[in-house]
RNA sequence: GCGGCCGUAGCUCAACUGGUUAGAGCACUCGCCUGUCACGCGAGAGGUUGCCGGUUCAAGUCCGGUCGGCCGCGCCA
């Protein structure tokens, strides 16, 4: 018999049919048993009539046995409707019951909002998470943003494309994740922490309109909106500038809002623009809260956050001349703004250079940023010397780049979102945690898997891996 | 790396100023129950108070340490 889900019975009233799930709560009144009955697409009450043949079965049953349901599809009573509930005027007369697994007791009730449990068994038995229904609701909202991005990106001629996990260990940035290498012993991968490089030399390679759904790893301590392990919405074009990389991810970020969230309205559109310097003297940080209401969860306030310093000095005054050494606000690959180019190149000025990057923030959080490329060999040489490295070590970490920005590089920019976040704050949630299938701790630990942990002795002699105790 | 908060039954919590045998609700086991919907009623079982040490006649409670979790700072192109 094939199965009917439980969303969809409201549609068989009157027919015999056959729902698989799990026993949401059973309500044992003795000589008749009700149920509620639960699967992905929700629930309904079963109800198991005096004489039923299914009664011993239905006497044995306990929460969480999963179970296939035979039964057929009633009305309910006129004085036993329920209007405020799925499937509330109907039920199903349960005929036969078919336990496909059984159940221990469950550490802690997953029908109520599991928030007030101990994170620490929450995430011990994330399963058991995964299935109340907030939980539900955030990863398949995830995955619905997700769906229409890929939908819209592919129709705008995009293509996804997979760059490696094991690569290079990046001398700027967060600290890596690295891995051992079994034929190279002493050598390393890293784990990348964006496909920032992979996807201008896509550029490079001809791609002209590239995406992905992209893993990166930060080998850095956690916060409420941040995970050692997370999700970028990458993409990166060519033959574009500032304002087509904004405008398509404005209008991404509309389509979401409009599709996928009637409820919430956007504050402003387009979305307002401010500057680096006028965020700082407005709102004391760069990725402002520009919400008329605070209190209105349903208010979604984007806004652009443009016209970066290219470069700051260090807070370290070790120089002679008390300055620190330059580094850079956001991405050495970034391009100054057209009319700060002259300045790059003669390097003047330096502190004056405006960047091309664009931050775009939603209700406080940054959840994207990008910017135009480099695309020209000269130019990107010219950032790393002002960066302070000297000609060996930019061959030797960013060769690759430089040869193939004189080998007919187009020019290019993108942007990345932190998905994650984004998920977050579209389902009102406090923690990015709460839209992560499997997340770690803010100690950087996976509490069910419990990784990291130890390799045996033959895999460390394998790598020539050996271990000392870290005072 | 630093700071703050927290840790009592499977879960959520209580236990006065340090004082008798550490309690309750839910879950669990058993019994009863023909329209419940967080069903109800009755009974029962369930504890190394995270761990180690100290103070005290006496520690869940006070002190030190440690482990774990949460929040924030540093850090995070």
């Amino acid at each position: 018999m094939q199965r009917t889900y439980i969303a969809d019975l409201a549609k068989n009233v009157g027919q015999e049919v056959l729902i698989q799930g799990w026993i949401h709560v059973r309500r044992d009144q003795g000589k008749m048993v009700f149920f509620d009955f639960r699967d992905m697409s929700g629930l309904v009450q079963g109800v198991v009539l005096p004489g039923s043949e299914a009664i011993e079965t239905a006497k044995n049953t306990r929460e969480e046995f999963v179970v296939g349901v035979r039964g057929r599809v009633n009305e309910r009573p006129e004085r036993n409707r329920q209007a405020d509930k799925q499937n509330g005027s109907i039920e199903l007369e349960v005929l036969g019951i078919d336990i496909l697994n059984t159940s221990e007791p469950l550490p802690y009730n997953v029908h109520d909002d599991t928030l007030g449990i101990n994170e620490e068994i929450r995430l011990k038995h994330r399963f058991l998470d995964l299935r109340n229904s907030r939980l539900q609701k955030n990863i398949r909202n995830r995955d619905a943003v997700i769906h229409l991005v890929r939908n819209t990106l592919h129709d705008q001629h995009f293509i996804e494309v997979e760059t490696p996990i094991l690569t290079k260990s990046t001398p700027e940035g967060a600290r890596d994740f690295i891995v051992p290498s079994r034929k190279w012993p002493g050598s390393f991968f890293a784990l990348p922490q964006s496909p920032q490089q992979y996807k201008q030399l896509l550029m490079s390679g001809g791609v002209e309109r590239y995406f992905q759904v992209a893993k990166c790893m930060r080998d850095e301590d956690g916060r409420g909106d941040r995970q050692p392990e997370f999700t970028q919405l990458d993409m990166e074009m060519s033959f574009v500038e500032r304002g087509d990389v904004m405008a398509l991810n404005e209008q991404l970020l509309i389509s979401i809002v409009t599709e996928l969230y009637p409820e919430k309205k956007i504050q402003e559109i387009p979305f307002p623009r401010i500057s680096y310097k006028d965020a700082m003297a407005k709102y004391g940080n760069d990725r402002p809260d520009v919400r008329n209401d605070k209190n209105d969860p349903n208010l979604l306030a984007f806004c652009w956050v443009v016209d970066f310093p290219f470069f700051e000095r260090t807070d370290k005054s070790d120089n002679p001349d008390g300055k620190g050494e330059w580094t850079y606000t956001h991405n050495p690959f970034s391009r100054p703004l057209p009319e700060h180019m002259a300045n790059l190149i003669e390097k003047k000025n330096i502190g004056d250079i405006i960047t091309s990057q664009y931050d775009i923030v939603l209700n406080g959080f940054e959840i994207g940023g990008g910017s135009i490329r480099n695309h020209e060999a000269d130019a990107l040489h010219t950032v790393f010397q002002i960066l302070g490295h000297d000609g060996d070590k930019i061959e030797k970490d960013f060769g690759h780049m430089l040869t193939a920005f004189k080998l007919g590089t187009p020019p290019h920019g993108g942007i990345a979102w932190g998905l994650d976040r984004l998920v977050m704050l579209l389902q009102n949630e406090a923690n990015i945690r709460e839209v992560i299938a499997f997340p770690k701790t803010g100690e950087g630990k996976d509490l069910m898997m419990n990784a990291p942990s130890d390799v045996s002795e033959a895999q460390l002699k394998e790598l020539g891996v050996q271990i000392q105790p870290i005072k």
